[in-house]
DNA sequence: CGGAGTTACTGTACCGGTCAAGAAAAAGAA
DNA sequence: TTCTTTTTCTTGACCGGTACAGTAACTCCG
C-alpha cells in the first residue's frame, strides 16, 4: 500500500445509518422514513420505492429492534419459564414437546420464543430482559423468577401451576387421571402400591401425607388422585420421593429402593413415563418380570410409553394441546393489555383444565397370587 | 360507594414509575437514582439504601429494559437460530441436546437464550428482536434469517455450518468420522452400501453424484466421507435422501425403499442414529436380522444407540462439547465487538472443529454369505 | 365556487434509560 | 495553609425510534 493514500481511515467503520441518515439523504423527514418501514399507507407509493432504496443503499437493515421496543412498548418475544436449571427441563421430553407446541403456536403471531435462564450473579433475565410477556410452566423450584416476572407487571400464564388471582392458567386434570390410575390397580387386586413422585427440593425418601402440603400443584394434585380411591379402600399407600435428577436413573434408584421392601409392593404409580421406565429397569435388575410380578403405571403418555417392553399403562395428556393453548392464552392477554393501553394485567384471567385419560397397556395385571 | 367519595379517580392505574418519579420522591438527580441500581460504587451506601427503599415503596422493579438495551445496546439475550420449524428441530433429540448445553454455557453470563422462529407474515424476529448475538444451528433450509442476522452485523457463531470469512464457528469432523464408518464396512467384506442422507430441500429418492453440491456443509462432508473410501474400494454408494420430517418414521420408509431394491443393500450408513432407527423398523418389517442380514451405522452416538438391539454402531460426537463451545465462541465474539466500541464483527474469528470417533457395537457384522 | 374530506408529509414531544464531563464538598498531602 | 485528590452528585446530550397533532395540497360534490 502506498504511503501517499490516507487509506486508514477508510477502515474505519462508517456509523450505522439511521432513520436520519436515510432522512437527510432522501430530503424527508426521519418520520416519513419511518412510516416507510412501519406504516406503508401513510406515503406515497414512489417516495416508499425511493426510501427503501437509499435505505438499502446505506446498508440499513430496519428499525432499530431496542429503540422500536422503547418506543412502542413491545419487544417482540416472550418469555418461557422452565426450572432454574434449563438443562435439566430440556432433558425433559414432555417439557420439550411444551416449549415446542408453544413455539409453533407463538410463531406466526411474529414473535420469538426467550428461554429464561435462572442468570448469573447480578443479572436476572426474567427482571432484566425486555419480553411482551410470560409463560411459566411447572417444575420451578426457585420462585423469586416468578416474582421478578409478577412485579413487572407482565401478561403471564400459568401452566401446570395454581395461577394466582387474577392470571390465566392452564392445566391438566392430575387429579382424576391419577384416581382413574389408582383405581385401574385397585380393581386388579393389588393392596400394595408404591407411590413414586417427584416433589419440591427433595431427596429420595418415604413421605408421609404432612409432606404433600410442601408439593406444588401437579404433585400434589396427582398424589392426592392417586391416594384418595387407596385409603377408600383400606389400602395404605407407600409414597416415595426422587430428585429433579434424570428420571430414568431415579426412577431405577427409586425402584430398588421400593423392590428391598417388605412387604415388597406389587404395583407402583409413578410420576411420568421415565420415571416408569427406570422401575422398569429396577424391576429387571431384580429379575422381576412386569407385569407378572410387578405391575407399573406413568404418566404422561409421551413416546416412550409404547417403546417400552411391555407398552406402558399410562395416563394420558396432551402436551401439545396445553402447549397451544397456554401460547393463545398468553397472546390473548397481551392484546387485552395493550388495548387498554396501560400494562394493566386485566380482563377476565381464563383458567382451562385439559382433560386426562387412563391408557391401559401391558404394564398392568393383577398382582401374583401369594 | 357514596356519590360524594371519587373513588374512581382511585382506581386509575398510577403511572408507572421511572427513574424520575424517584429521583423527585427522593430529591436527587435521574442520574444518581440510576447509580443507584446500575452502580452501587458511584454514591453514598446510605443514599442508596434511602433511593431502594423509595423505589421498592413506589413498586419500581428495575430499569426498563427495553429502553437500558438502547441506551446501553446491550440486549441480555442471544438468538439461536435452530430451523424454520421450530417444532422439528425440537424432535430432534440431538438438537435439543446441543441448545441445552448451549443455554448451560451461556446462564451464568447473565443472558437468555431467544429461540428465533420463522415468523409471522411481517415479523421476522432474526430482523426485528433484539439481540446480542446469535448461534447459528444447521439444519436451516431458508437462509433468508441468515441473511438478516448478518446485515445487523450482529456477532454470530456458525454450528455444523461453513461459517462465511471473518466469522467464528464450531464443527465437527463428519467426514473422518464418515470415512471410518464407511471403512469399517468395506472391511468387514460389504459391497453393497447404501447411504441413507437428508439433504437440502430434498424428499425421498436416489441421487447421483451431481447432487451433493446443493448439500449444506454437514451432509456434503458426511456423504464425502462416506463415499470416498468405497470409491477407493471400487464399490458403488447408492445415495438416498430423505427429507426433514420425523427421522424415525422416515428412516423406515427409506430402509423399505433400500430393501425392495435388488441387489439388495448389506448394509446401510445413516446420517442419525434416528434414522437408523427407522432402517432397524423397517428390517424388522421385512423380516431382516440385524446384524446378520443387515449392518446398520448411524451417526452421532445418542442416547438411543443403546436403547436399540443390538447396540448401534456408530459414529460419535461430543454434542455438549459443541454446544458449551459455541457458547464461549460467542461471548467472546460479543465481547470483545463491545470492546472495540463499533458493532464491528472484529478480530481473529475462531474455527473449531471437534473430532469424532467410530464406536462399533452390535449392527454391523460380515455381509450374509451369497 | 366554496366547504368537507382525503392524501401526503412535517414538527415536536416523548419512550426510559446511560454516558461523559463537570461542580461542590470532603479528605489527604505537601 | 494551600494545593491536589477523591468522593459524591448533577447537567446536558444522546440512544433510535414512534405517536399525535398539525399543515398544505388535492379531490369530491352539490
Amino acid at each position: 500500500m502506498s504511503p501517499s493514500a490516507p487509506a486508514a481511515r477508510h477502515t474505519e467503520r462508517m456509523a450505522r445509518a439511521t432513520l436520519q441518515t436515510i432522512a437527510d439523504r432522501v430530503g424527508v423527514s426521519r418520520m416519513t422514513v419511518s412510516n416507510a418501514f412501519s406504516r406503508p399507507d401513510q406515503l406515497s407509493a414512489e417516495l416508499r420505492e425511493r426510501i427503501l432504496a437509499v435505505a438499502d443503499a446505506l446498508g440499513y437493515v430496519g428499525p432499530n429492534p431496542a429503540a422500536r421496543a422503547l418506543a412502542k412498548g413491545v419487544a417482540g418475544n416472550v418469555g418461557v419459564l422452565l426450572s432454574d436449571s434449563l438443562t435439566q427441563a430440556l432433558t425433559d421430553q414432555v417439557a420439550v414437546a411444551f416449549v415446542s407446541a408453544v413455539a409453533e403456536e407463538i410463531g406466526p403471531s411474529g414473535r420469538a420464543l426467550t428461554l429464561l435462564t435462572s442468570g448469573g450473579t447480578d443479572v436476572l433475565p426474567a427482571r432484566d430482559v425486555a419480553m411482551d410477556g410470560a409463560i411459566v410452566y411447572s417444575c420451578i423450584q426457585d420462585a423469586t423468577a416468578i416474582g421478578w416476572l409478577r412485579r413487572r407487571e407482565l401478561p403471564i400464564v400459568f401452566v401446570d401451576h395454581d395461577a394466582p388471582a387474577g392470571y390465566s392458567s392452564v392445566n391438566i386434570d392430575d387429579h382424576v387421571g391419577a384416581r382413574a390410575a389408582a383405581s385401574h390397580l385397585l380393581s386388579l387386586g393389588h393392596r400394595q402400591i408404591a407411590i413414586a413422585t417427584t416433589g419440591f427440593n427433595g431427596d429420595f425418601g418415604v413421605l408421609d401425607s404432612a409432606d404433600y402440603d410442601t408439593f406444588a400443584h401437579v404433585e400434589r394434585e396427582r398424589v392426592r388422585g392417586w391416594t384418595e380411591p387407596m385409603l377408600a379402600a383400606g389400602v395404605e399407600p407407600l409414597v416415595v420421593r426422587l430428585p429433579h435428577g434424570d428420571p430414568i436413573d431415579d426412577g431405577r434408584r427409586i425402584g430398588q429402593l421400593l423392590l428391598e421392601r417388605s412387604p415388597r409392593p406389587t404395583a407402583v404409580l409413578c410420576f411420568s413415563d421415565a420415571i416408569a421406565a427406570g422401575v422398569y429397569r429396577a424391576a429387571s435388575d431384580a429379575g422381576l418380570r412386569v407385569p407378572a410380578e410387578l405391575s407399573v403405571v406413568g404418566f404422561d403418555d409421551s413416546r416412550l410409553a409404547r417403546q417400552l417392553q411391555p407398552e406402558l399403562t399410562t395416563v394420558r395428556q396432551d402436551v401439545a394441546a396445553k402447549g397451544r393453548l397456554a401460547a393463545q392464552a398468553l397472546v390473548a392477554v397481551i392484546e387485552r393489555a395493550r388495548a387498554q393501553g396501560g400494562k394493566r394485567v386485566a380482563g377476565r384471567p381464563k383458567s382451562v383444565v385439559l382433560s386426562t385419560e387412563l391408557v391401559v397397556r401391558g404394564s398392568t395385571a393383577a398382582p401374583p397370587a401369594v
